[in-house]
DNA sequence: ATCCTTTATTAATCTACATGAATGCATTCA
DNA sequence: TGAATGCATTCATGTAGATTAATAAAGGAT
């Protein structure tokens, strides 16, 4: 926990920084090149961006109290991640890249945000997420994950999985194992 | 279960002359009064609608294979509700009215979707869901729940509560007498 | 190569919540 | 007025998944 507050500190830091940069030379559109690993925002930021997967995979995640974390979405290429909370609060997620990733930044302009179908489409998977949670079992989230996102599967690590699904990765790893029974 | 897909075929033919009559007549915005335990749309509905709230609550629920229902949403005298689906596919929600209310009935026609900043919240409340329900213990959300819909607690019986929450009504009285105790 | 760190697996125990059943209260309807 | 219905509460038991811990396997860095 409090090992995790000191590298949650040192990222404020880094990315306060990055914000003064920004003030000095503003630009609305960028492409970035980020490496595996790196985070791109952090919980507590404000100013918050958009972000356009061009190649590569990121992930947005929160952290509980107890200092656990869960994923909250991947997004691989031609995806769009952000946090959704409003563009002058600051946000609650914190956004990485898992694999080498080329991404095009925007400022969180709403009136710019061109595609309103692409929103739309977000509330839909958002509100199957909340239905699956609420009603089906770790085993079942878990079928229609990799139904709906059979790539990602290869392309992070399992624990990553069981922390998008809400399980621990022991749990995931028993399911997987009953799953290979049949 | 077997009644359960009875009430439901007898609600689907109900819809169906109904979506005839609008085929006839068809208007887009319309006011519409419903009693209390009305349904407004059922699942597997096409041609869904965006409902805003004048007076009144509604409120959007999906059952799961056990016949079991888990409230989505509530949507109290001024807010929006909708199955966030494609316009053009099923629904996967029902809506139904928990107290008589008066409702303005909208086609759901994204580029006529005025207010994009209602949209964009809704996509932060639906966040805050998904973290909670990954996250955060029934207490904590019920807790959750109460800051945030002061009013509703009172409007609905808890069982409802519950099913928003995700979780049994015997499991929230219990934690409710946990929370008297203190 | 070697070491170090992270990841996956398995098993034993624990716990939050579900399930099922019984009871008491209200509400509604005859 | 009483019977019927739906809701909240309580308790006893069951279970999915968490926690803890131990072991093995797989990268990554030097």
């Amino acid at each position: 926990m409090l090992l995790f507050n000191c590298i949650e500190t040192f990222f404020l830091n880094l990315r306060s920084t990055a914000s003064l940069v920004r003030t000095l030379y503003p630009t609305l559109v960028k492409e970035i090149h980020f490496k595996k690993g790196q985070i791109i925002q952090s919980k507590g930021d404000l100013n918050t961006k958009i972000y356009i997967v061009k190649s590569g995979l990121l992930r947005s995640y929160s952290i509980d109290k107890k200092g656990k974390d869960h994923i909250f979405m991947f997004a691989p290429e031609g995806w769009v991640i952000a946090d959704n909370s409003s563009p002058d609060q600051p946000c609650d997620l914190f956004i990485e890249a898992l694999e080498d990733s080329v991404v095009i930044q925007k400022e969180k302009d709403i009136s710019q945000e061109q595609d309103l179908k692409k929103i739309v489409k977000r509330l839909y998977v958002l509100q199957s997420r909340i239905i699956m949670l609420m009603s089906a079992s770790a085993l079942d989230r878990y079928q229609h994950f990799i139904e709906t996102y059979p790539d990602i599967v290869q392309r992070v690590p399992q624990r990553m999985i069981a922390s998008y699904l809400g399980i621990t990765p022991q749990a995931l790893s028993t399911i997987r194992s009953e799953i290979a029974k049949k």
